[in-house]
DNA sequence: CGGTTACATGTAAGCGGTTACATTCGAGGA
DNA sequence: TCCTCGAATGTAACCGCTTACATGTAACCG
């Protein structure tokens, strides 16, 4: 295989020199339309395809945006990535990811990446920052943009969900219908991460509870790592005690899901034994029939994806703060408390 | 904001040459030991970070992967990405990640990406090429490799799961428990990208059934477009009839979903009343039980990324194909045809 | 003590583009 | 006819790094 042709071959062929091919090929106006005609044919030709490396380093630009996201393949992840590709896809930009799934990883991009020279962009995705990543970015001049990251990330640009309006939302609509015996399964507050989003949802479930005179009592609260097996363990054993809750809110679907496991082990009737609400709204919810707690996970990533191209474009003087309204979607798995489910409580 | 320091600004102030710096940073045996300290140090104080464009123009490489997927957000895509991410994660290139949704964005990346210079190696996910597009990779030397694409790639290094055999293997497991009219939910045989599964799973599907010395006549087929909601109108229509058919083999796990839905919209009790079958074992068989075939997609990704990364090492003389081979997951979907199913059918 | 050797470092030529600035040339105006 | 001007193109510097080759130096040899 000959090597490919360079600009310079190109050059030579259409007995131009180097500076008018680039302009040629750039649209640049100052070049004469037949010339810019025969250019053309000879790239054609020749299969000319400039290097991207060498555009990059004259242009001063990667022309690259960098993804950083936590659990690529959770369905969250995933369907926010599909937000960003299409906020990127008409771009000029590369989407580069890195996926983060150990805190080493974490931090190990966090010091690679907080660098100009690198990317034109950073959108970190679910992943909070630690103060000296904070401060690297700062000092470093990457438009950086947050999504779903509410720690440590107030003085810079990002979108988030109301994570404490969302679980207010879930828990107002369980005693909407009348439930007093609410319970709450989700992530551990601190984990290594720093994810924030089991605490607020809880902050939202206690807020509801204390605004309807109820007390947010430590007895029904359960949490564990992230996983369906695990909430299904949690609730397993939260279910069997004698005043079981008559409804659970999960701090993600995924937990949802676990809890409905549990309650078809136990032999509970969901909703008439058992109500549960999820949150995030994945795939899967629709399935089942899950009531949830939309986040608008596509969207999110698409305004992520937009906020960093006008910061690249432009830095916005003060950090924008982009916050999604979650909203509620009903289905099959809440209702009333039900006579079964005082009958069986005694 | 500074501008960042270059490798000459680590120099001056190291008070040694470009090449020393060059050298003491990238490893070379052939710098003092005392000389390599002091460089780093003064590379970390200035917080110098080589430009990757400038490193990659000189080195002549993009250290680049790029991925050309289809669906991005499909469960199987976002399986199988992980599994090239987990390949590719310690060595030294980056992924960068083409998302393709519609046939024309098909086409325009497989005209630019075919190209070398702009990636080291191309790893194409569930998307056939065109003859035209064999050809240009071919006479290109970028080294590539295709995931779960069986048209065209014969003459190209590959991965590939084995429909025909995951076919037979899920109508056989019909077949086992007794089932003589079974039916076939997939996705049309031809379509703008040029799919094969369901076409391959259905030719699986005919041999098992006419081994068994039945016959695989249209009435108990049904093709239509891949999603939940259109397999579930398919298998509604399919179940409405009188001899309707005691086992549904889908073409994929989304629409054996449908196939479920839409068994409980008509009262059909699963399994008693119809056994449902799926393929590719994504997260959410194992949220509803549904019995399936695996297709080992994170595999199936890390294999493929592997590969490729062999390639790139040197070219191999002929092309390698490696087929990963289907497997059943037994759930709770499957079960010998019932009295039940027998009494409503008549 | 001159010469070879090995190690450490410097010099400078690329890598393949972009683009500021210089040059050429023909048209139009005085 | 000479000059000015603008359009089209050429020349060459530069982007920031790697590396072949040249150079310098100290140790070691006969």
């Amino acid at each position: 295989m000959p090597k490919r042709a360079t600009i310079r071959d190109v050059a030579m062929r259409a007995g131009v020199s180097l500076a008018t091919v680039s302009r040629a090929l750039n649209g640049s106006a100052l070049v004469n339309a037949a010339t810019k005609q025969r250019i053309v044919e000879v790239a054609e030709e020749l299969e000319f395809a400039p290097s991207l490396s060498a555009r990059r380093l004259s242009l001063g630009k990667t022309q690259t945006i960098t993804v950083v996201v936590s659990f690529l393949t959770r369905p969250q992840a995933a369907e926010r990535l599909r937000g960003i590709d299409a906020a990127l896809a008409d771009s000029e930009f590369d989407l580069v990811i890195y996926n983060v799934e150990t805190v080493e990883k974490r931090n190990q991009y966090f010091q690679t990446l907080a660098l100009r020279q690198r990317t034109d962009g950073l959108l970190v995705v679910s992943l909070p920052p630690s103060d000296d990543d904070v401060h690297r970015l700062e000092r470093s001049d990457v438009p950086v943009v947050f999504v779903d990251a509410h720690e440590n990330t107030d003085r810079l640009p990002r979108v988030l969900g109301d994570d404490v309006a969302g679980g207010e939302l879930a828990t107002q609509h369980l005693l909407d219908l009348g439930h007093r015996r609410i319970a709450y399964i989700g992530d551990a507050f601190v984990n290594p991460f720093g994810f924030t989003s089991s605490r607020d949802r809880f902050e939202g479930y206690r807020r509801a509870l204390v605004r309807a005179g109820l007390d947010a009592a430590g007895e029904h609260v359960a949490l564990g790592a992230h996983g369906r097996y695990e909430a299904r363990d949690l609730a397993a054993s939260m279910l069997s005690q004698r005043d079981r809750p008559t409804a659970i809110f999960a701090g993600s679907d995924t937990q949802a899901l676990g809890v409905l496991a549990a309650a078809q082990d136990l032999g509970l009737h969901v909703p008439d034994d058992l109500s549960v609400i999820g949150y995030d709204d994945i795939e899967a919810c629709d399935f089942v029939g899950l009531t949830t707690v939309r986040q608008h996970l596509f969207e999110s990533g698409r305004q992520g994806a937009q906020l960093l191209l006008a910061e690249i474009v432009e830095r916005a003087e003060t950090p924008q703060s982009v916050v999604i309204q979650p909203e509620i979607v009903l289905r099959r798995t809440t209702a009333p408390p039900g006579r079964r489910a005082a009958a069986r409580s005694d």
